[in-house]
DNA sequence: ACCTGAACACCGTTCAAGT
DNA sequence: ACCTGAACACCGTTCAAGT
């Protein structure tokens, strides 16, 4: 309609780019090739002179997503790399949570993932893990952040919003017949400071306690 | 067209063990209100007069899912009853992995995940933890269950087969460009019998231990 | 070379119509 | 009361047609 509209320039990047932001706005079952097109001004169709076809556009989003998580340089020390790694891993997947599920499960890992976790078992190897023990710390700490962000993404209260007093005055479930939920939430929100955001801290302190009792064992 | 597609019986249970059916066949994208019909002789419209929409047949395939998970009985020792439910949670996403990201998703819970969630603080309750501490444990293992689920279900290899060794031959990195990466793998299958599955039980002994180790400190 | 419009085989959902 | 057929506004994708 508008001579805005008109314009020469359709690339992958701008595909990449418009998908995040329809993901970002409509979820991942808002991310059609007509919406995507929309977001460009331009026709859905159109899209196909630069995309494969719909799952070639899902892998370069779920690429994006990944290429946000902050990666420390190849020297730092073990653990405080990878809680820099899962912190950050945490918060851009909170930022796009559609992006949970997709990034390690297609086919064909991009060059990025390969290089990222080429670097994490670097930091391992540096400070004296075995094959097995490097993977298994790894395997660990990204089973529990991926399982993290995907409860924190479908839990009925927001994080980081202190609406979790709210949330337990909606549920409210019967003392009789829930007893330890109720004695478990009375207590939590009783004392005033829960912030469900803070259970990611101590989870990967679990974990990491763990791993670096196995490597001085 | 056959005399046997008629039926006076549809009902809710029916309809969610035929849902069931067609995911596990054809994974969730594949559910859809005529598909599901179909699995029954009856028009996708049918469906409406025992579910609300869409959106509630997914609900109930959800619990459903959950119903499937085994947990231990209620004066069970807390730490062997966490396994106990965290390995059958871990089979029952593999067999069903489609409801993973379904479980805890929606709004509002069933009343099953109520009492689930439940016995789960009893134990710990009866093992003298905190709601603090009982929490922290509850939700790690979980996130942990949960986000090993997801990456099993997205490995382009299946566990359980033996066939991390093609795998690699078929990933195969560059020793130049991903040193790491290779050494790994190569450290892994040589000594032949590696197993992707069992990152499950140590991982959910990294968390346990150090859970165990703070109830005693 | 790049974008489009029409077409095809699908969706979820509504609703009037059948039994 | 329960099931259906047509209809609506959507999908992904193909392909011939436009520029």
């Amino acid at each position: 309609m508008t001579r805005m509209a008109r314009r020469r320039i359709l690339t992958r990047e701008g595909i990449v780019a418009a998908g995040v932001a329809v993901a970002d706005r409509s979820g991942i079952e808002g991310v059609s090739m007509r919406s995507v097109g929309k977001e460009l001004g331009v026709e859905g169709m159109s899209l196909y002179h630069h995309v494969t076809n719909k799952d070639d556009l899902l892998d370069a989003l779920a690429a994006w997503v990944f290429e946000q998580i902050e990666l420390p340089p190849a020297d730092a020390e073990w653990r405080s790399a990878m809680e820099r790694r899962a912190q950050s891993a945490r918060l851009v997947l909170r930022a796009h949570p559609w992006a949970i599920g997709m990034l390690e499960s297609r086919p064909t890992p991009s060059l990025a993932l390969l290089r990222h976790h080429d670097r994490v078992l670097g930091w391992l190897f540096d400070a004296g893990f075995s094959a097995a023990s490097a993977t298994h710390a790894f395997s660990a700490v990204d089973a529990f952040v991926y399982g993290f962000a995907l409860s924190e993404s479908t839990l009925p209260f927001q994080t980081e919003e202190g609406t979790e007093a709210d949330f337990a005055d909606a549920v409210a479930p019967d003392p009789a017949e829930y007893p330890n939920l109720a004695r478990s939430l009375s207590d939590l929100l009783g004392a005033g400071s829960y912030s469900y955001a803070d259970e990611f801290d101590v989870g990967l302190t679990f974990i990491l306690d763990s791993v670096e009792r196995s490597l001085t064992a």
